[in-house]
DNA sequence: AGGAATACCGGTATTGTTATCGCGGTACTA
DNA sequence: TAGTACCGCGATAACAATACCGGTATTCCT
C-alpha cells in the first residue's frame, strides 16, 4: 500500500547524512548520538544514508545535539529535491 | 527490538498535531496536504497526534506549504519533552 | 612483536511505526 | 439532493530504530 522509496528520495537522505557527518566534526559518534538520545548505530545508519527518512524528533534531537538549524537542513535538501523532479520534501 | 513509545512521546505527537492545525488556519486539508505532496489522510493522522512521530521529509514538507519555521516547532516540542522527562526529542 | 582499547563500517535480524488506501459516518452549505 | 470538509476504524507494504556479529584501522601500553 505504501509506494517505495525513489532513487532521488534515497539520494536525498544520502545528503541529510553527509550533512549531519559534516557537522559532528571531530566528535565521536557515541558522543554525539548520546548527546541526542540515540544509539550509535542509529546515528551510523542515518550518517551513511541507510535510514533514508528518519523521524522528525530524531533529526531534531541531532540538530539540536550538533548546533545546527532544522531550517537550514531542510532547505538544503529541499534544493536537492527540487533538482531532481519533487515539489517539496 | 524496538521500545513502544512512552506517554510523553504520544503527546508529545498531539502538540506538534494541534502545532500544525493552528498554523493551517482556515485552509483545507485537501489544500495543504496536495500542498506538502502528501495524503490528506497522512495529514489528518498527524495532526490529530495519531502519527505521534512523523517522519522528518514530511514535517519539513509541511512546514514549507504552512509558512513556519522547523526551528520553531522543534523548539516548542522539546520545551514539551523537557518539562516531561526527556533529555531532547 | 603482542595485546588491548577506541572508532568506524557492513550485514543481518527483529519489533514497532509510518504512510497509504478504503469504508462508513457526521455536520454544514447550496 | 448534491457537494465539501472532517472524523474514526480497519488493513497492509514499507520503513525506523535497535541489537548483535565480524572486520578494519588507529592508538597505546607492555
Amino acid at each position: 500500500m505504501r509506494i517505495p522509496l525513489t532513487g532521488p528520495e534515497r539520494e536525498r537522505g544520502e545528503l541529510l547524512g553527509s550533512l549531519l557527518r559534516q557537522a559532528r566534526g571531530d566528535r565521536s559518534m557515541a558522543e554525539v548520538a548520546t548527546a541526542a538520545g540515540i544509539s550509535a548505530e542509529t546515528l551510523r545508519k542515518i550518517e551513511t544514508g541507510r535510514i533514508p527518512t528518519p523521524a522528525f524528533f530524531t533529526v531534531s534531537a541531532l540538530a539540536e545535539a550538533l548546533g545546527i538549524s532544522l531550517d537550514a537542513l531542510a532547505a538544503v535538501c529541499a534544493d536537492h529535491s527540487a533538482r531532481h523532479g519533487r515539489l517539496a520534501g
